[in-house]
RNA sequence: GGGGCGUUAGCUCAACUGGGAGAGCGAUGCCUUUGCAAGGCAUAGGUUACCGGUUCGAUCCCGGUACGCUCCA
């Protein structure tokens, strides 16, 4: 049996078929007999040495772990498939997918024809999600039987290889022979075609089927169910569906197939690809014709393990279990309609997607993937506390569970077992303080209705509990109900879709240069080599040819310069770097000598050839001209650094923050370099300072930095070498490291020296010498989401620039420190915080500038109150003063008071009052003081309930003074202040005031 | 990407329509008690996140920034 199959063309295609030939396979005399031998061999090319599945011996495979490792050893043992490992469920490279959803994600890159596999058969169970995205299944879960965000896939694929024959032949084989199910019970669709859309019917499907199947087993199908397409645009094709139905006995179920009938289930797709779908909507034939089949895991152990429900099969036992244990709720009885059974199913499932995707490196947060995993697990903590009674974080307990069940088909589980569970906990708890506040506001709402004597909370309330404290409607309506209300379901709904609107109509799009894959496939049509870019590492000038000219949609001979037009190059050579791993692309020129220029504002890879997108800057380009490609060199040369100090930092933050630092992503442009890692606790500032003396370091130790090409397998033995997480890596692998040349770690893989350098797998480009990179200084740290970090870093002149930044400021603070006190200081200390905010600074520097300005601020600060309360003071004195003079004329004594203070602000004018007031509680007083460097006059009034009771309001009083002093005032009847804005007009605003109350009283 | 809500004393939170920033807990001191637990009295603690605007006057109104929560895409 051939491990790999050999051509791939379509001519050779057939030949093959003939000479491996189905028919071959019907003479064997089932798979048992092949899987006996295979199983003598080992290691199996699909485990590649890790053994996830279990090997028992077995006559047929009843369990999961025995169904899902016959289906992988039939593809490979006998049909020479490779196994490619799913990936993980977090797509790495795909930022249109929330979640890994089909067995073809990862080779989805094959199908548009911009890459390849060293094999042209695969096969394996792939991790899947369905929430959030546009496959949804998240509001199903737990309401039916099937219904799950998280599932496997098992699939089996060809890449311009075998095509409908042996893949129909090898799926009934597979189903009736190893699993041993009754061909009299399964079903197949084809494709009926369709004349409207051009569409021919898959006769050749349906004829492979009546060789198999019953003529009335064999059923057509229409666009909907039995055609697929990918997208708008690209690669499709009519399906097959093989469907099983559960009650048999002989019946005929064909009108129940795709009915909807939970006994009669689809469980496996086979999709021949062999029409691109172009951008106008016509169909073109691809030259590469492709298989993508699907099977449900969980659907197929059910119908093998003859439950009618998935949860009732293996693979939910243990987690039933483990939720009965850690809940006390009773055992798990299998209704559809039954609250208890319902909230088994929704955390069984949720907390398998959960520990999956945790596992796989998403993180719970507020938006995109994070934000679809907390509403999962927020929804597993209500079933959890509302139907079974829980109390505090639970969710953690199961992962062990998930891990057990599947921790055999995906080792990976077990090792990052712990990790999850402390996230699941910390997000279920951060979700008990959301969910206080919500009650809080509910209550509120709740006293509302009930005080207006209404038995309906209002739908903005509703609105309002979802749209700030997240709470569902139905969580909402539980509430009410047990409070004995109702909710105003429609309104909330009308509010609900108004807020959608409004997030729909703000959503802009972003128009980039488009070069769709029928592109690709027209460049080789046109025999245009793939680039090379062997150069991109060194960047020099380079002579190249112009081969091809993308407008966007069609290929042009020629370009001339006219300002917006956006347009792409390929060039036979290119010394450019395309945006890759993190790091941005060149920018540059293409310069024809006599001629034209171009300049280059992006570069991309489109399968082989990189494309230069940019403008025409001057005359005319032309396909066929020769010239230079030049890129920009300073931007290049920040690229470098900022790269190379990536990885050196990558190296210190492990050895400061611990082992378990792990690269979660990385951006490295002309500006700065990113870096997010996963880490339990945010960086202290001695940690961020003894980060960067390790950086700095190995800047001045001048260490080497070098890159080769290794074999991945040679690559992977040195000692202290760094992968980022989920990634896939080509083979061989480019390694960088810092410290020691390539050579010297591959000759000596295991000198445990190696752990102390930095020795990363990496296409991007690098420094000759760490030195080259000058300084580097963190300027920020923070958290992205729950357990990930983001740092920022500049180095070289912007580096340098933000050092002496900090010195400057610190000198200021120095000065400030020794020369400056009372009213000078606070204007300084105010102005350095600004510049802090604006400048680019180092985070220590930020920490050490607030440090020192600490004390000042508490100088300032008691300079102020100081001179506060001396004007305070002042006036009181004042006050008592004036107070004793009115007084000792006893006539006059309960008569208004009428009086001008010196060098009173508002709040001294205040205490002035209340002093006046202590003196002398029956008499209205009024105090103005007059500002006439601030261009103010400030008033203040008190009046006894006597005075007030007569028609003198403190409010009013005020007013008429203020009013004579060109400003405005109010207040209680009481107590009022005012303000004026002419400070000359004193004498007018106390005439105007003496007057007011003259009239009064 | 776009909304909504929030940020007030060490902590948890009040503050009506723009008019003198508060409570409880905690801290500190003193008193009561054989001791403990506790109780009583008193005190300190605030640039109301930050920046700007409107206003005679802003915790409050408006705009922006930062951070957090939350919803939608």
């Amino acid at each position: 049996m051939p491990s790999t199959a050999a051509g791939t063309a379509a001519s050779s295609r057939h030949a093959r078929i003939r000479r491996e030939g189905i028919g071959t396979w019907h003479v064997l005399g089932g798979a048992r007999h092949l899987m006996a031998r295979a199983r003598h061999r080992f290691p199996f090319p699909h485990t590649r040495g890790r053994s996830p599945i279990l090997r028992v011996p077995m006559s047929r495979p009843t369990t999961a772990a025995e169904i899902r490792k016959a289906f992988i050893d039939f593809f490979v043992e006998k049909a020479g498939h490779t196994f490619a490992p799913s990936s993980p469920v977090v797509p790495h490279d795909d930022p249109t997918l929330l979640f890994t959803n089909a067995g073809m994600n990862q080779f989805k890159d094959v199908f548009l024809g911009r890459g390849k596999r060293d094999y042209t058969r695969a096969v394996n169970t792939q991790k899947c999600i369905r929430a959030g995205g546009k496959h949804n299944d998240l509001e199903d879960v737990g309401k039916d039987t099937y219904h799950h965000t998280f599932f496997e896939m098992l699939g089996n694929w060809s890449f311009g290889d075998y095509f409908k024959q042996e893949s129909i032949r090898w799926g009934f084989e597979l189903l009736t022979k190893v699993y041993g199910l009754d061909p009299n019970r399964l079903y197949a669709t084809w494709f009926e075609g369709n004349p409207a859309a051009g569409l021919e019917p898959d006769l050749e499907a349906k004829a492979l089927w009546e060789t198999l199947l019953p003529k009335d087993h064999v059923i057509p199908g229409n666009m909907k169910d039995n055609f697929w397409e990918m997208g708008e645009t690209g690669p499709c094709g009519p399906c097959t569906e093989i469907h099983y139905d559960r009650i048999g006995g002989g019946r005929n179920a064909a009108k129940l197939v795709n009915s909807g009938d939970p006994d009669v289930l689809e469980i496996w797709n086979h999709v021949f690809i062999q029409f691109n779908r172009e951008p106008d909507r016509s169909l073109k034939p691809l030259p590469a014709k492709h298989v993508d089949t699907g099977m449900g895991l969980e659907r197929l152990v059910s119908v093998i393990q003859d439950k009618r429900s998935n949860y009732d099969t293996d693979l939910w036992a243990p987690v039933f279990e483990a939720i009965r244990v850690r809940t006390g709720a009773r055992a798990y009885t299998g209704k559809l309609d039954d609250h208890t059974d319902i909230a088994y199913r929704v955390i069984a499932d949720h907390i398998r997607c959960l520990t999956l995707a945790l596992t796989d490196g998403a993180t719970p947060s507020n938006e995109g993937r994070g934000y679809v995993l907390r509403r999962i697990l927020r929804r597993a903590v209500r079933h959890g506390h509302q139907t079974l009674g829980v109390r505090g974080p639970f969710l953690k307990d199961l992962v062990p569970a998930v891990v057990s069940s599947l921790g055999g088909a995906f080792p990976e589980l077990a090792s990052a077992a712990k990790r999850v569970a402390q996230l699941i906990e910390e997000e279920e708890i951060q979700f008990g303080k959301t969910l206080e506040r919500g009650l809080a506001l509910f209550a509120d709402a709740a006293a509302r209705v009930k005080k207006a004597g209404g038995r309906q909370i209002a739908a903005e309330d509703a609105f309002r509990l979802h749209d700030t404290s997240g709470f569902p409607i139905d969580l909402t309506q539980v509430m009410a109900e047990e409070a004995g209300m109702t909710v105003d379901v429609a309104g909330y709904e009308a509010l609900m879709e108004a807020a959608r609107e409004r997030s729909r109509s703000a959503g802009g799009s972003d128009a980039g240069m488009h070069f769709p894959p029928d592109a690709i496939a027209k460049l080789e049509e046109l025999t245009v080599k793939p680039t090379d870019d062997h150069g991109k590492f060194a960047g020099k000038p380079t002579t190249a040819t112009l081969m091809a000219i993308w407008n966007g949609k069609n290929f042009d001979d020629h370009a001339d310069a006219d300002g917006a037009r956006v347009i792409a190059c390929v060039f036979d050579r290119t010394p450019m770097y395309a945006e890759m791993g993190g790091q941005v692309a060149d920018h540059g020129e293409f310069h024809i000598d006599g001629g034209g220029s171009f300049a280059v504002e992006d570069v991309q890879r489109a399968g082989q050839y990189v494309l230069h997108i940019g403008r025409v800057s001057r005359g005319r380009i032309h396909c066929g001209a020769g010239g230079q490609l030049m890129l920009a060199r300073d931007r290049r040369e920040a690229i470098r650094a900022n790269h190379s100090a990536t990885h050196a930092l990558n190296l210190a933050l492990r050895a400061v923050a611990g082992d378990e630092v792990e690269q979660k992503g990385s951006l490295v442009d002309g500006e700065k370099l990113r870096f997010d890692y996963a880490a339990k606790a945010p960086l202290t500032v001695e940690q961020i300072k003894d980060v960067e003396h390790r950086v700095n370091a190995s800047i001045k130790a001048n260490h080497v930095v070098d890159a080769r090409e290794v074999p991945l397998a040679t690559a992977r033995g040195i000692n202290g070498v760094r992968a980022v997480f989920g990634e896939r890596y080509p083979d061989p692998v480019r390694v960088v490291s810092i410290g020691a040349t390539v050579a010297e770690l591959v000759a000596k893989p295991d000198n445990p020296k190696w752990k102390e350098l930095s020795i990363e797998f990496c296409g991007g480009t690098h420094l000759g010498y760490m030195g080259e990179a000058r300084q580097f200084v963190l300027v920020s740290e923070g958290g992205l989401a729950a357990g990930v970090r983001r740092v920022f870093a500049l180095t070289g002149p912007r580096a340098m620039a933000a050092q002496m930044a900090a010195d400057g400021l610190a000198q200021r603070i120095k000065d400030a420190a020794a020369k400056l006190d009372g009213d000078a200081l606070a204007p300084e200390i105010a102005d350095i915080a600004k510049m802090t905010e604006s400048l680019e600074l180092g985070a220590v520097a930020r920490v050490e500038i607030e440090r020192a300005l600490e004390p000042l601020r508490e100088k300032a600060k008691a300079a102020r109150k100081q001179a506060e309360g001396a004007t305070r003071d002042a006036a009181i004195a004042q006050a008592r003063t004036l107070v004793d003079q009115h007084a000792a004329n006893a006539a006059e004594k309960h008569k208004p008071l009428v009086a001008m203070i010196n060098g009173a602000d508002a709040g001294a004018l205040l205490a002035a009052i209340d002093a006046a007031r202590a003196k002398l509680a029956e008499t209205p007083v009024l105090f103005l003081s007059p500002d006439f460097d601030g261009g103010k006059v400030a008033i203040a009034a008190t009046c006894p309930k006597g005075a007030i009771d007569k028609g003198l309001k403190a409010g009013d009083w005020v007013k008429a003074a203020a009013q004579a002093c060109g400003g405005a005032g109010g207040g209680r009847p009481d107590t009022a202040q005012a303000g004026g804005k002419d400070p000359s007009k004193t004498r007018e605003a106390l005439e105007a005031a003496s007057g007011f109350a003259a009239g009064k009283v």
